[in-house]
DNA sequence: TAGCGGACGC
């Protein structure tokens, strides 16, 4: 016994040590010690104070140094195991917390409690892994822990996020007979998340009714589901509700409201918003920035350095909307820049951002460095590979795009809907007719995904550009539901592409039909008939734009010279440093001499004239 | 002594 005790004295004595002064400090242990760890030693329970400890080291992220001394106890209760369990999953290592879970049934002499079955719910909700999560629900009925409010509640969690439907998490709910705040927001979270923002309305709705608790949490996550749905009108109902309860200060409830602002276009009340705030956290930079990225790209660097200059150190989430912000602008050289800062920062590992560093390459026009991002990443997920693959397309590298989405099969990823539509595209650009037609039926055939709108639009594009017109508008009239502008839009630069003013002339009637109002369309009509020689149509075409009374906007281009990025359009010629643009579009017009490239012209001759 | 709910990307 005295063995014993010593041997636990000596454990956590080298382990006290190793915590910063800082953290000792707020250890609940110490509390209970009054003789300083130099004085002779009284153990009060050396389990407890153990796992404390490890609970601590989680905290601060030294993983290692919890799974050493958990190694080293001597016994280990289910409080240590737990503990252990719930350490892991907080630092995002769910696997590993469902290995101690299942090495815990096998070698703890202690049934798993309440704490440890919620814990490792927890850990098959990260892993998404349903079968997990039943396998924890059947313990939990067979040890009668089914009842317990934590337990249903993680319950509730697991299969919301989990299950392919919201059934099994809503019995789970109704079967909790005294809900509370977290029990509400679960479910809420769970419509939310899998895109049912409407279906989190209407359970925040009911709980108002109901008169349940509020609490931050529920107003968080009710303005996340009516950013969700878009609905500015619902979120500016719940943005009163959150300051007649009193949670106007709350930060995790301003960063949504923010959010909510932001997603629903309402930019300007957004920026209002954010400046009025009493208080700012990463977070509430990262909404905001990110918030703006795809808006105003522009606006999103200005905010990231505003950020950095006001003591903000930016993270993996920061990062992720300033690389997509590059790549949306194509800047190079600032997305080189930004890089650099991942570098500095030892963010290189992250999945997300790795992934928009591949996109931010590819935009940016240098497909081998996004090919270099894509082969020094220790794990991919299904957008690593979409990205890489969209990269290739767009380069015109359709025999790679082709190459890599075997590999994916071959890595066991299933592929969804938007990898079919990357490959798809890639292999209509680089004019891969059977191998995008054999996708196109292995899509359906052996992964059982529908193709959406987008995907017969990809397959109409990929016969259309090999010529085969008849077959993409028989493709067309097979479709299962009514095509869509994409479909139509595909179809008609397939005419255009091949001269056939009859078919174009209907694709652009359906497309029309669909969006009046798009002089785009009346542009691309206009030049196939242009093309055919069919003067009086053209000029009827013509005729109806101007009535229209909207111009196709000018399409404009834009050029990275010494770091200064110059737009321009068609015989611009006030444009700022239009001397380095015309210096490089000489340069590229040699290019593309040498390349034996001849352009055509004939179908200019309408864009020319309206400066387009 | 240990446990459940709020921000990003193609």
């Amino acid at each position: 016994m005295y063995q014993t005790w010593n041997s636990r004295k000596q454990l956590f004595t080298s382990h006290y040590h190793k915590i910063p002064p800082a953290i000792r400090n707020s250890l609940q242990w110490t509390q209970n010690c009054t003789t300083p760890i130099s004085q002779p030693f009284q153990p009060k329970g050396p389990s407890i104070l153990a796992t404390n400890l490890i609970k601590s080291y989680f905290e601060i992220g030294l993983i290692r140094e919890a799974h050493t001394l958990f190694d080293e106890m001597p016994e280990r209760d289910v409080v240590a195991w737990t503990a252990m369990i719930a350490g892991y999953t907080s630092c995002n290592y769910y696997t590993r917390a469902w290995s101690l879970f299942c090495e815990m049934m096998r070698e703890c002499p202690d049934h798993p409690n309440d704490f440890t079955l919620s814990s490792s719910l927890k850990a098959c909700k990260g892993m998404k892994s349903l079968s997990c999560g039943t396998l924890v629900h059947g313990l939990a009925i067979k040890d009668g822990m089914d009842g317990r409010l934590y337990v249903d509640n993680a319950l509730l969690d697991m299969y919301a996020m989990c299950s392919v439907s919201m059934d099994e998490a809503c019995m789970v709910f109704h079967n909790i007979t005294v809900k509370n705040a977290v029990s509400w927001t679960t479910l809420i979270t769970g419509y939310t998340h899998r895109g049912d923002g409407y279906g989190g309305l209407q359970v925040f709705k009911q709980m108002l009714s109901e008169e349940a608790e509020q609490n931050p949490f529920s107003f968080s996550i009710a303005v996340r589901a009516c950013a969700s749905v878009g609905s500015y009108t619902y979120g500016k109902q719940i943005h009163a509700a959150v300051t007649k309860h009193g949670f106007e200060s709350n930060i995790p409830v301003m960063n949504s409201i923010l959010d909510m602002y932001c997603r629903c276009g309402c930019f300007c009340e957004a920026k209002q918003y954010f400046y009025s705030m009493p208080g700012r956290d990463l977070i509430t930079w990262n909404t905001l920035i990110a918030g703006y990225e795809k808006f105003n790209p522009d606006e999103s660097l200005y905010l990231f350095s505003k950020m950095e200059s006001q003591g903000f150190s930016p993270n993996c989430f920061t990062f992720t909307s300033i690389i997509a912000a590059c790549a949306q602008l194509a800047v190079l050289s600032c997305g080189q820049q930004v890089h650099g800062g991942i570098v500095q920062r030892g963010l290189v590992g992250n999945l997300a951002l790795s992934n928009s560093l591949i996109d931010m390459y590819a935009k940016c026009g240098n497909i081998i460095d996004s090919h270099k991002i894509f082969c020094e990443m220790s794990s991919r997920d299904l957008v690593s590979w979409t990205s890489m693959m969209i990269g290739y397309g767009t380069h015109g590298y359709g025999k790679e795009a082709v190459e890599l989405f075997d590999e994916m099969v071959r890595s066991s990823i299933r592929p969804d809907q938007i990898v079919f539509m990357a490959v798809l595209s890639a292999c209509s650009h680089a004019g891969l007719l059977d191998e995008g037609l054999r996708y196109f039926k292995s899509m359906v055939g052996d992964y059982s995904v529908a193709p959406n709108q987008e995907i017969y639009g990809c397959v109409v594009d990929l016969l259309g550009r090999a010529g085969k017109v008849k077959e993409a508008y028989e493709l067309i009239l097979s479709m299962p539901s009514k095509p869509d502008e994409s479909v139509w839009g595909a179809f008609l630069g397939a005419c255009k592409a091949h001269g056939l003013p009859n078919f174009g002339k209907m694709a652009a009637r359906s497309l029309l039909d669909l969006r009046p109002n798009m002089s785009g369309t009346y542009v691309m009509l206009s030049n196939i008939y242009a093309a055919d020689g069919r003067w009086g149509d053209f000029a009827k075409m013509r005729k109806l734009m101007r009535g229209l009374g909207n111009k196709k906007e000018a399409g404009r281009s834009w050029v990275e010279v010494r770091n200064q990025v110059s737009s321009f359009f068609v015989g611009d010629e006030v444009g700022l440093h239009m001397e380095w643009v015309y210096g490089v579009l000489e340069m590229v017009n040699q290019h593309m001499q040498e390349a034996g490239y001849v352009p055509d012209l004939d179908c200019l001759i309408h864009d020319l004239e309206d400066g387009t």
